[in-house]
DNA sequence: GTTCTCATTTAGAATTATTCTAAATCTTGA
DNA sequence: TCAAGATTTAGAATAATTCTAAATGAGAAC
């Protein structure tokens, strides 16, 4: 049947919410679909808009509410790359993300294959998770010359 | 003389605005010796309330203003670690951030050594600069085991 | 030195992003 | 069916950052 992509992902989902006592509700699946639909690291305000299309009464606190339970039980990231808004992505595989200073998108790259720079921390320090971020332009912005800058609102 | 190290800070700053057209004003040059006293990752905030100590008249928006021109021009870097404010850091070396789920601390860590684990990007991404964020628990609250928690805010 | 121009600073308003609150609704298990 | 607790909701509140316009300051041109 042509959704089982999407049934094995409600499973999941289920799944991984019930293991932290989370419960799957129809908001929490939404917000996720939304994430999986369209994996251009949004931010909640965007999640909003899109979740608000096939469910207009969706609030903004439930958009927060889903995405902070959705990164809690490790089904979604979130992403801090500059002075804006949080992102979210659900690529849960093992990657970093580029972001281009010209035109504020951002694109997951790929990491060294058996990578983790094996990085040693001192003694008694655990690290739970990662985050790999390259700030640079990309091949449009590279092209057009715009805005080289790094930090914002320097002119 | 006893403050050679700090007239040389100076240098260093006044060429580095230089180079970006940038003064060498009295507010920057003390923004930057409030970051590089106790480096301990402030945020704009924090850097404010530090900076008034000594200068009672600096504005919060000469901070950011500050801020922005001392990280356009290469002397700091900002960081972006959860969803709270930025910090900035006046360590240029080559290292990653620590982040403490717990107690919010900010350490630096060092990355292995000749390591930038060469990653690819697709051709024509230029990369510019890179961050490496490590969250998990310091030796502290891995030992008093409070707040066991990867995103905030969800019980 | 005086004047012009442009950079910078300042206070405060405005905007943006996130969190909080309290009431309504829903779910689940007894 | 009911009680307890989780979740959602709207909207208020807070936090972080940016903007604005006026005042000040500094260097270049006269």
């Amino acid at each position: 049947m042509k959704d089982s992509g999407r049934n094995q992902a409600e499973r999941r989902l289920t799944e991984r919410l019930g293991a932290d006592g989370l419960r799957a509700t129809p908001q929490r699946e939404h917000v996720y679909e939304v994430l999986l639909q369209k994996r251009d690291h949004p931010t909640a305000e965007e999640v909003f808009i899109r979740a608000k299309r096939s469910k207009p009464g969706i609030s903004m606190a439930t958009v927060y509410n889903c995405l902070d339970a959705l990164v809690h039980c490790g089904l979604v990231r979130q992403v801090q790359l500059d002075r804006g808004a949080t992102r979210f992505c659900p690529n849960m595989r093992e990657h970093g993300h580029f972001y281009c200073n010209g035109c504020d998108t951002v694109f997951d790259v790929d990491l060294p294959k058996k990578p983790e720079p094996r990085i040693v921390l001192p003694h008694g320090f655990k690290a739970e998770h990662f985050e790999v971020a390259i700030h640079g332009t990309c091949p449009d912005c590279a092209k057009t010359k715009v805005k080289p800058r790094t930090a914002k609102r320097v002119k």
